[in-house]
DNA sequence: GTACAACTAGTACGATAGTTCAACTACTGG
DNA sequence: CCAGTAGTTGAACTATCGTACTAGTTGTAC
């Protein structure tokens, strides 16, 4: 649920609205400079707000990733959701997932990487970081009842697209969509 | 107050040496603290030395990082060279790399993965960060003529280590062990 | 011994950090 | 209309940051 920036005119956005706003800004300083630079004061200026009331809705800094990491996530888990229910081939969907990380999608995967490592030093932040792993592990086992495949699966999802944010290649979904299946299809002779 | 930083003889530690001490600080830091914790005075602190000798080594913490992750890096590539080298079956000595993640290894590999996650956002320190990865992929070609199956091993490692960093259950080189056969193994098929 | 380069130490400056706080404004229920 | 509350502001506090700078010490080549 995407809130608006401002309305534009003198209404001043309320409650949940702000919340969303301030928590966009942060993502798009992640996404742009890292989670280093997030600041109270950083978040502030990106949204156009003091920073005191970046502190009225998110009291400590800690508050504010917490927040962006869980929104980040959220919306991984919605699109997950979907392939998994679509009619379509789910692997399919995941590949194109993956490669979305080269390209114009690629600062929106490494904000969401950033935010993971940071959850490896935060225990409070590790189970929303694990609802991504989670997600695609149960869109493999739509696939197989290997559990060995499952993690190999959800391991290289992570891995090839840890790779494709270090290099500057393109992703070919192609590509990624067979190495997946290959983990899969073992399983199944 | 007397120089606490001397090696017990009287004579100070000089050029490299001193060097290598203040990148063994800075990386005692980011184990411990992430690399948001890298500061000069927190690094001359660790090391037991004053801020301006920090800055006489490395002008800036830019120049600190680089060095530091060349450091942890060439230690992995040392290490996996080993297994290249050895007359043991590299695959078992790679799955217990992998492993060492969890447990008392856990801070350094956590180091590494925070310095990688740096690397992405600065091009400068890619090839540094690919090091490791150009490395598996050696080892992984010793073992297959696929690229495809060297592309999976060195995904299944990557991938594999963040999951044992995420979650805080002991990691089985066995298990891993057996993954990543699996993953070489399907194409002899 | 002297000179010169390498090194060490302490201090200081300007910038920015997280956070606090009292005062102010806009909205809402009565 | 008024009172109460949620939302908002700017200034100020303390702490720490990266870095600069000066002055002093040490090692070494002559």
């Amino acid at each position: 649920m995407t809130a608006e920036h401002d309305t534009g005119d003198g209404r001043k956005l309320r409650g949940q609205r702000r919340r969303a706003q301030i928590i966009e800004a942060t993502l798009a300083i992640v996404r742009r400079d890292g989670a280093t630079g997030v600041t109270h004061r950083t978040v502030a200026k990106e949204a156009g707000i003091t920073t005191s009331l970046t502190l009225y809705y998110f009291a400590t800094l800690d508050d504010l990733l917490v927040a962006a990491l869980t929104s980040v996530t959220d919306e991984y888990t919605h699109r997950i959701r979907q392939l998994i229910e679509s009619e379509d081939e789910p692997l399919d969907g995941l590949a194109h997932l993956i490669a979305e990380s080269a390209g114009p999608g690629r600062e929106r995967a490494l904000a969401e990487r950033e935010l993971s490592t940071l959850a490896a030093r935060r225990p409070a932040l590790r189970p929303v970081a694990r609802r991504w792993r989670d997600n695609v592990a149960e869109l493999a086992r739509t696939q197989t009842d290997d559990p060995d495949a499952v993690e190999a699966v959800v391991a290289l999802s992570d891995g090839l697209c840890a790779a494709i944010l270090l290099n500057d290649e393109e992703a070919d979904p192609n590509h990624i969509r067979a190495i997946l299946g290959k983990a899969l299809r073992r399983t199944r002779q």
